[in-house]
DNA sequence: TTGCTCCTCACGTCACGTGAGGTGGC
DNA sequence: TTGCTCCTCACGTCACGTGAGGTGGC
């Protein structure tokens, strides 16, 4: 039985020592054995288990997960699996975001002056091409107003919207239902 | 001047008192003042600086890339911008990656034994279309070799190649020139 | 007095990296 | 003896979250 060192191991997988020795400690992939003078030793058992390990860390699951996927085989992994897929979806969308924001950002730097890229006019026509109603509208001021008013302001300030009005939007939010009264 | 508290300020963004404990601390966003008390308040000033470390927190920076953006304005956050630009476009390619892997680890459980995706040939086939020629191929399975002995292994393996020719091919790798002695 | 917010430690998270201080093996 | 690898703590990273234990303000 070929018998690998904690370094050599790693080293093998492109992985370092303290890694080893971290899924050491976490129960992750313990060694095989010691030697008589404590160092530890990996065996091909061992080789074979941080191949799957390191798979499953590539499609980024946490350390925690592939745990669960290697003890129990089966449907709980494919769980775990899917549960991850969806991560990676929304993580997806997020970077898309940041790179929307990232190149407006760069783009204000480079021009000087951007030219607001949406105002009220677009904003309120988008919201209606996608099916919103006044009701809808309204309902959604509400919310905003109510999870983030601050950054509600903001918004409708970046919509080019003048202090006066905004703050009587932002009145109507907060208060549902005294705009029909 | 009117003054908010820790958690309104929170709230009036979606962050928790304790992120802005934070930011306190690292001396991102130092609160106005403090009351008698010893409470402290924010101001219109404050309120502004959050709304600008929430539109960079959005584009994913850094706290310390952040603080360093709005600290000196113009040529270093351009860098700091184009830096995260850049790091946004690997972590699309890795998340891309791993989709991969997850679509063919979940239909590899569903349909039971998958066939082998890639095979020797096809590997050869796609190195020598992209330009790749004898020699090449013998420097890029080298530094495989050096790099992840095991790894290489283990992937010679997945293409099918038997045991017997991977220890040949991971003989030359291992000692380049031999092969053409 | 009750119930709310505020305060300051201090420790936990995740997956390791980085020393410090000491030992085994050729 | 030299130079390499190995060992075990213990602390640092990043951006917070979560109590514990105590106080201010209506």
């Amino acid at each position: 039985m070929k018998r690998y060192s904690i370094s050599v191991l790693g080293r093998a997988w492109g992985l370092s020592r303290s890694t080893l020795l971290y899924y050491d400690r976490i129960g992750l992939l313990p060694p095989s054995g010691r030697t008589p003078a404590g160092y530890r030793f990996y065996t091909d058992r061992d080789r074979k288990r941080l191949s799957q390990i390191d798979q499953f860390r590539q499609a980024g699951l946490t350390l925690r997960d592939i745990g669960a996927v290697l003890s129990s085989r089966g449907k709980p992994s494919s769980e775990i699996l899917k549960k991850r897929m969806a991560e990676t979806a929304r993580a997806m969308l997020d970077l898309k975001n940041q790179q929307r924001l990232l190149a407006r950002m760069l783009s204000g730097i480079g021009a000087g002056g951007c030219p607001p890229s949406v105002d009220k006019k677009m904003w309120v026509e988008m919201l209606r091409a996608a099916g919103m109603d006044d009701r809808a509208l309204n309902a959604w001021h509400a919310e905003f107003e109510r999870r983030a008013p601050a950054a509600h302001h903001e918004f409708l300030v970046s919509l080019g919207i003048p202090e006066a009005e905004v703050n009587q939007i932002r009145a109507w939010s907060a208060q549902p239902g005294l705009r029909s009264g």
